[in-house]
RNA sequence: GGGCUGAUAGCUCAAUGGUAGAGCAGCGUCCUUUUAAGUCGUUGGUUCUGGGUUCGAAUCCCAGUCAGCCCA
């Protein structure tokens, strides 16, 4: 072995590793310090009173993201969870003859990354801009390992994703994407019980995946020796607390659906469900378009967003087009008595349309998928389609006029699906039918308990649900749902 | 599940089949109002992994891993 000391200084993680045991070889512990902020760095901000330099006293705390070194002085940048705004993080002002010269030798060491508390009165610097003079500073976390770069951030998806503090610490874009989700969820729930909606937290345990139709992920409990299924919907043991005289009941809750993943698609993701007793499909399109117009005006502070993937723009104020289902599949197949074909014509139909249809499909299926390829991807502007057939949801009433059709609705919004919403069955008989009908004779299927409590009497409601995802994509104008969720799914790797 | 694309320094990116480079970050120096601060110098690579072709592979071929996009 030589006597020359390795040169690690191309090794950050070394290096900040060696200033650490520097520290802690002096007696000084950076994770055990204490420090008491006064302000975030917006606040602090605000509290500066023009023309009185170093008058307001503040503490402030945030990582370090910016240092610019001129010998005996320096400018510095801290970020905290209020520095994402236009200005950014705040700016330090340490000098040599303030703080003294240990501490000040001290400060050179620090690294970007660094976790410090600062105390001093605020100024305004020659360029304009507000500035705290640091009387004295403490290290409160030492990072070890380095900040992506200052300019281009992190871009890797796979990074962006996979440590997405990250990512929140380097673009502002994310970080006001993600945070402006909080508000979304946020602004709902006030709109909600504005109104007088309880909010409820139902089991995400269940015995049976009812609601909707798709694969649940299955779990199992030892004690109770039983197999479980992850919630696939909320909707089952809401109807539940309608029974139980909750008449307006809602819950923000996360389903999981062991399906594909896609620019569209998490395993799991967030619903908003709604219902409001004595209420119908009619009243969920005026709660809806309420709600939406609110969510516009207070979080994005406008109600017309740009719409990338259509290059137009969406308008949620004035009227929202109503058009049932089948006059939306005559136009786009030209073909007025479309639902007067026989199976064979539909599919063919669909091939004219350049679709691929499996012949194993039900017909409802084949005319679902021209539904879904063909007419909601072009739904631009908010849009209520109404009275789907009936084969598409065994959880609503059928139209009094033509029960080939439900009083149901589904909003659609710059092609996506937004929102459906019914007129929720609550006639235990025709319900039993419907669920039976789709579990095609396989009983296991069939939530008996949901049907058990619907016979003591439900309420007539209106029901909605909207998926919380899909709605910040469209307000955010992401381009997928994982840059609207922290951690999205991804294949688990061994840590670097 | 199928197709396409990608993976190079901590980060962002270069590199005709012929010595792997730059900017930022790091390390060392100068600078007491900077704004992607500036200045002078400088370290740093299992080119995702494993095979193959070739005198020679970051580059071409095969397999795999992970990710993105499109389709199912």
């Amino acid at each position: 072995m030589s006597d020359q000391p390795l040169d690690i200084s191309h090794d950050q993680h070394a290096v900040r590793l060696s200033k650490l045991a520097e520290m802690r070889a002096a007696g000084i512990d950076p994770f055990r310090a204490e420090f008491q902020t006064t302000h975030f760095s917006d606040a602090a901000r605000r509290a500066y009173v023009d023309g009185q330099d170093y008058t307001v006293k503040v503490a402030v705390a945030g990582r370090l993201v910016v240092i610019r070194d001129m010998g005996k002085s320096q400018f510095v940048k801290i970020f905290d969870q209020q520095s994402g705004g236009a200005e950014g993080p705040l700016q330090l002002y340490v000098k040599k003859d303030l703080v003294g010269d240990e501490s000040y030798a001290a400060f050179k060491k620090l690294d970007l990354g660094d976790i410090l508390g600062a105390e001093g009165t605020l100024f305004k610097t020659k360029t304009g801009e507000i500035t705290v003079r640091v009387d004295r500073y403490v290290l409160l976390a030492k990072a070890l390992r380095p900040l992506p770069e200052k300019w281009h951030g992190l871009s890797d998806p796979e990074q962006v994703y996979r440590q997405r503090y990250l990512d929140l610490i380097v673009n502002p874009e994310s970080r006001s994407r993600l945070l402006l989700r909080s508000r979304i969820v946020s602004h709902v729930r006030r709109f909600l019980e504005d109104r007088q909606f309880v909010e409820v937290e139902t089991p995400v345990l269940q015995s049976v995946a009812g609601g909707a139709a798709a694969r649940p992920f299955t779990t199992h409990h030892n004690a109770l020796g039983m197999d479980f299924v992850l919630r696939i919907s909320l909707e089952l043991y809401l109807k539940r607390l309608l029974v139980g005289g909750i008449d307006r009941v809602f819950e923000i809750g996360r389903n999981f659906r062991n399906e594909g993943i896609s620019r569209r698609h998490n395993p799991e993701f967030t619903m908003l469900e709604v219902y409001q007793a004595y209420s119908d499909y009619r009243g969920m399109m005026g709660l809806v378009r309420e709600l939406l117009l609110s969510l516009c005006q207070t979080v994005l502070g406008t109600t017309r967003i740009r719409h990338a993937a259509s290059g137009q723009d969406i308008e949620f104020a004035g009227e929202w087009r109503e058009v049932p289902y089948r006059d939306l599949i005559r136009e786009a197949t030209g073909d007025a008595d479309w639902f007067k074909r026989s199976k064979a014509e539909k599919i063919a139909g669909a091939e004219a349309l350049g679709l691929k249809v499996d012949p194993s499909w039900e017909d409802f299926e084949v005319t679902n998928e021209i539904f879904s390829k063909r007419i909601e991807p072009g739904l631009i502007q908010p849009t209520f389609v109404t009275h789907l057939p009936r084969e598409l949801c065994p959880l609503a009433k059928l139209n009094r006029e033509d029960p080939t059709v439900l009083d149901v609705f589904e909003l659609t919004i710059g092609g996506m699906e937004i929102a459906p919403a019914y007129s929720e069955q609550n006639d235990p008989l025709e319900q039993r039918r419907m669920f039976e009908a789709q579990a095609g004779g396989e009983q296991q299927n069939v939530d008996q308990d949901f049907l058990f409590a619907l016979e003591h009497g439900m309420p007539p409601a209106g029901g909605m649900g909207i998926g919380i995802d899909r709605l910040c994509i469209l307000l955010t104008g992401a381009e997928s749902i994982r840059d609207v969720i922290l951690f999205p799914q991804l294949r688990t790797t061994p840590a670097p």
